[in-house]
DNA sequence: ATTAGGCGATTTTTT
DNA sequence: ATCGCCTAAT
């Protein structure tokens, strides 16, 4: 492997420290995924197998990642590394074990919107009316159990409300639900495991034996599930190596129990502790300003921090007016410093507490041309018809998948509403069959109109035809067959209207992954497919190549790093954002979450906040953060906004209309092409939008000729949908598009 | 009985 | 943007 010598001599201790307990305390910026990867390295050259090392990261993009670097290192010995998020790789371990636990393989992974779904059926179903009792309330009490090894049977007995003893009924049949459907959750994907390992010890000693080095990262974000999971797969041979920043701990909410970092040397007493503090990401006066913010915190780890990096510029605070007036000011700084620091557009990204916030921010950007992309917000596989044509893949996969069923059973409609499904339903549970297994006996199903009827045993024909092929055909050419006749795209395209045309997109962008993925990978089957898209996050896909702007949460932005960061809503209640803040506690994890901001910039910072700002639907007065009280004086300079920004260029100029629906698409080649470098002058292009008809073939600078298959909207907000042979079909807003009518 | 369409409310963070 | 809820149309 490549020499020791680019590592400081604390990270060399962690990277060599192989057996037994090791913790490493990591400040940001300092070298924690180098010491990761080297420590991998290491082991693999020393001999130990790759596939004897399991190493758990918080997203997939940082294990591909990690992964690449380690193959650069050793070469192809880390081949049969395990290395990914908890939930991939135990939901892979459940693939090959989960039969003992009266699961079959193929079971479904149900993200936190099936999850509701199937809340809120076992709430009707046990009469417990929503209108009382939020399901959504329901469901995150539910995971907090589940995240803290409480079973429904222990929570039943410890209610203290009416409100928990409906969400323990509700917790007691869920359970019930998800295993008749052949499904799990995502906290599921942790808790069956441990329920595995501690009912099969044979299973439990077979794990113990083949991971023999563990590796965790994050470990600050780690739950009591996770905890648990590790604790009984280290415990032979307690190689076991964590790696995690107090300070950065952001997930309590989800259950992440900081004590699994507080505790570690009671639980390990002859563990290595490894401090790194040598940041060498960001300047000294960042790293100042962090530091000083981040001491108000009671609870922590002490640590000194400490940089040989540049003085650099002071932190700047950008005081608005309003919440555009904060997207306006950000644009200006941006253009100042691309222009001062010859930096590009993808060196920046602006941070924010609430994805809420993210609108007047896009609008601003969208104004001056500049190329943004967003991570978070919708979700291209949440977005509803992606999920439809999921669903019924899903239920190919598993017949028994109850809560696809219900999903897809009137999509596209056809004649079933919720009477007839009702009945279906009732029939089925008295006969205890799943719902696709009635759809066989619809003559059976009491008091179905004839018209239901025939609808049902269509779709059960249609379902055991699927079924039939999945032997027969590819993944890819069964998904395409199967959309097609379900008819759902000419639907869309009778509908005509933009968001339809979209959907079409989508769809059709959903069928290319599904091939693409059959083509790239070694392990293609529907199920993986499946499994994949429901354990990505938005941040595993985002694609840093492209030269943009990265619009991202503050919770999104862990583990990475930006040489220029905007953080905007700087204003009390919004950060801390005060819903979340009860007490001290609450406070401190807003405090970690700014700090995590902080640390993300390498040579500037900005905060900003608004003075003014449209939350709720209403104007509201803010105020600016306590958090900013908190940076020494000399560290920052105020720049209070004169609210008069001229856009420095009127190059008008957009990507068609993304029209909010951002990144959800993965890029296409032409707007790659687009995203790349400079843009175009379109200074003087003549007006044409009224000139566009259907029907019309047009011009447009990047994606050449195409033919116009629908114009819609008025005045400014004029759009057409054009069929590019280069580029596919695209959305564009005829104001800023400059089409050519030919 | 079913569907389409309109209306209003909703926005904390996410594997 | 999406969901739940309502009403009118079929």
């Amino acid at each position: 492997m490549s020499s020791l010598s680019e590592v400081n001599l604390k990270q060399q201790e962690a990277i060599r420290a192989v057996q037994g307990p090791v913790m490493v305390i990591a400040g940001p910026g300092s070298g924690k995924t180098r010491v990761l990867t080297f420590r991998i390295a290491h082991l693999v050259t020393i001999g130990v197998p790759a596939y004897q090392i399991l190493a758990l990261t918080f997203t997939n993009k940082a294990a591909n990642e990690m992964k690449e670097r380690i193959t650069h290192l050793v070469g192809d010995k880390s081949r049969h590394l395990w290395m990914g998020t908890f939930h991939s790789l135990f939901a892979r371990l459940l693939r090959t074990e989960c039969e003992k636990l009266g699961f079959q393989k193929n079971f479904s992974i149900y993200d936190s919107q099936d999850s509701l779904g199937l809340i809120k059926t076992v709430m009707s179903d046990l009469s417990i009316p929503s209108q009382q009792f939020n399901p959504q309330a329901i469901r995150s009490r539910i995971s907090g159990a589940k995240n803290q090894l409480i079973t429904p049977e222990d929570y039943l007995k410890s209610v203290i409300d009416l409100f928990e003893e409906k969400t323990a009924k509700v917790y007691i049949e869920y359970q019930k639900r998800l295993k008749q459907n052949n499904a799990m959750d995502f906290d599921d994907l942790l808790l069956r495991p441990i329920e595995l390992f501690t009912h099969h010890n044979k299973i439990l000693l077979k794990y113990q034996d083949r991971f023999r080095f563990i590796l965790i990262d994050e470990y600050q974000d780690t739950n009591r599930a996770q905890y648990v999971l590790i604790k009984l797969l280290a415990d032979q041979y307690r190689n076991i190596c964590v790696v995690g920043d107090d300070a950065q701990s952001i997930y309590a909410f989800r259950g992440a129990d900081i004590r699994n970092i507080l505790d570690f040397e009671r639980d390990y007493p002859n563990a290595v502790i490894v401090r790194l503090e040598q940041n060498y990401r960001s300047t000294r006066t960042i790293l100042s300003a962090a530091d000083q913010v981040i001491k108000k915190n009671i609870d922590q780890i002490t640590k000194d921090l400490w940089t040989e990096n540049q003085e650099g510029d002071k932190i700047t605070i950008l005081a608005c007016e309003d919440d555009q007036d904060e997207g306006a000011t950000i644009v200006s700084r941006i253009y100042e410093e691309s222009n001062k620091l010859k930096l590009q557009f993808k060196d920046i990204a602006i941070m924010y507490r609430t994805n809420a916030q993210s609108r007047s921010l896009e609008d601003a950007l969208r104004k001056n041309s500049i190329p943004y992309m967003i991570i978070g917000g919708v979700e291209f596989y949440q977005r509803k018809e992606v999920k439809d044509v999921l669903a019924y893949l899903r239920l190919l996969v598993n017949p028994r998948d109850d809560e696809s069923f219900m999903r897809i059973v009137n999509v596209p409609a056809r004649g079933l509403g919720d009477v007839a499904v009702g009945r279906l339903r009732d029939f089925a549970a008295t006969k205890s069959l799943t719902l696709f297994e009635a759809t066989d006996h619809a003559s059976e199903v009491s008091g179905l109109t004839s018209k239901a009827r025939t609808s049902v045993e269509a779709l059960s024909v249609m379902f055991k035809k699927y079924l039939r092929l999945t032997s027969e055909m590819s993944m890819s050419e069964l998904s395409r067959a199967l959309v097609d006749e379900i008819g759902i795209l000419p639907l869309l395209k009778e509908e005509g209207t933009v968001e339809a045309m979209s959907r079409w997109e989508n769809i059709q962008e959903l069928l290319s992954a599904i091939t693409e993925f059959s083509e790239l990978r070694a392990d293609a089957t529907l199920e993986n497919f499946l499994q994949e898209v429901s354990l990505v996050s938005d941040i595993d896909t985002w694609e840093e190549t492209a030269n943009a702007v990265t619009l991202l949460t503050l919770h999104s932005a862990k583990g990475l790093e930006f040489p220029i960061v905007f953080i905007a809503g700087l204003e009390e209640g919004l950060l801390p954002l005060y819903s979340t803040v009860v007490e001290r506690k609450e406070l401190e994890e807003e405090r970690r979450l700014y700090y995590v901001g902080m640390t993300r910039a390498m040579k500037k910072l900005y905060l900003s906040y608004a003075k003014v700002r449209f939350r709720f639907g209403e104007m509201s007065y803010q105020s600016p953060s306590r958090f900013l009280d908190e940076m020494e004086g000399d560290l920052v300079e105020t720049v209070v906004s004169s609210r008069r920004h001229v856009s420095r260029d009127m190059r008008s100029f957009s990507l068609g209309d993304r029209n909010r629906d951002r990144k959800d698409r993965k890029k296409t080649d032409a707007e790659s092409h687009y995203f790349s470098d400079t843009m175009p002058d379109y200074e003087n292009a003549s007006d044409v939008s009224n000139q566009v008809r259907a029907g019309n073939i047009v011009e447009h600078e990047v994606f050449g000729r195409g033919k116009v298959l629908h114009v819609s909207g008025s005045g400014e907000f004029l759009k057409a949908v054009v069929d590019f042979p280069a580029a596919g079909k695209k959305n564009l807003m005829l104001k800023y598009a400059r089409l050519k009518v030919l």
